[in-house]
RNA sequence: UUUUAUACACCGGU
């Protein structure tokens, strides 16, 4: 069973949700009967080739089967829910995680997951009143979820409170990574201070972070979409000269 | 052992 596992993820997480479920299938065909784990890659085949309706339809499938779903495939349900613009039943499925009762809690991904949700759907004061209720609820914070946090005050320019949800990743003791710096420098692009956003792609560089291509993209937007045309082109040679290819 | 979360641009679809 780990050999079919194993196959239906390489092929799933390589994007080709056909070809996994072909290997799905003839792993039936085996014999062989699929266990949590074949479901959770299954649905993790359907998000990575972007057929989030059918990982839906999938899930509605395993309900009806022995086999309860973790947390894991609550999370990338979650995930499908808001690509496809489903909130409300995203947001559903979280709070009956949050029921005492329930069979599965929320983890650190499903907090992030939620967060970013707000980000998306604009209630940017949610993401952080669910940060709030993820530490009350004894759940520590990690690199990833405060670059959820800080992503979704950057989409919105919010480069204030961006700065400070970094400043407070130092302060607890951690390290923020290349996401939480070129996310900082997008919230200062987006909110017209591109010379801002260059001191943040530099301190990045300082301590020792090697910007990658989407950094470079983001300080190139930075300064393009505010209108200073010569310094993004000087980024693209930047960006050669430090051995990053464009795409 | 295998599955889930965060950053940019562009293009296409609804």
């Amino acid at each position: 069973r780990s050999t079919y596992n194993n196959l239906i993820n390489a092929c799933g997480s390589s994007g080709n949700w056909r070809e996994a479920m072909k290997v799905c299938k003839q792993m039936t065909d085996n014999g062989v009967s699929p266990d949590l784990v074949t479901h959770n890659i299954v649905l993790s085949a359907y998000k990575s080739g972007g057929q989030y309706s059918k990982a839906l339809s999938y899930f509605e499938l395993m309900k009806g089967t022995k086999i309860r779903p973790d947390t894991t495939t609550l999370n990338i349900v979650i995930h499908c829910l808001v690509k496809l613009g489903q909130y409300e039943k995203a947001i559903d499925i979280f709070n009956s995680m949050r029921e005492k009762r329930a069979e599965c809690h929320p983890d650190i991904v499903t907090f992030t997951s939620i967060i970013h949700m707000y980000s998306v759907c604009g209630q940017i004061e949610n993401c952080k009143s669910v940060f709030s209720t993820m530490l009350a609820e004894g759940q520590k914070p990690n690199i990833i979820s405060y670059n959820a946090l800080i992503g979704a005050y950057a989409s919105h320019g919010m480069h204030t409170e961006a700065l400070s949800v970094f400043k407070e990743i130092k302060q607890n003791g951690y390290r923020p990574d290349v996401v939480s710096y070129t996310s900082l420098l997008n919230a200062y692009g987006r909110s017209q201070q591109p010379e801002k956003a260059r001191e943040i792609f530099d301190m990045m560089k300082r301590n020792n972070w090697k910007p990658n291509v989407v950094s470079y993209n983001a300080l190139i937007d930075a300064y393009g979409s505010n209108g200073l045309l010569s310094e993004a082109v000087d980024v693209l040679r930047e960006m050669e000269k430090d051995g990053i290819q464009a795409n």
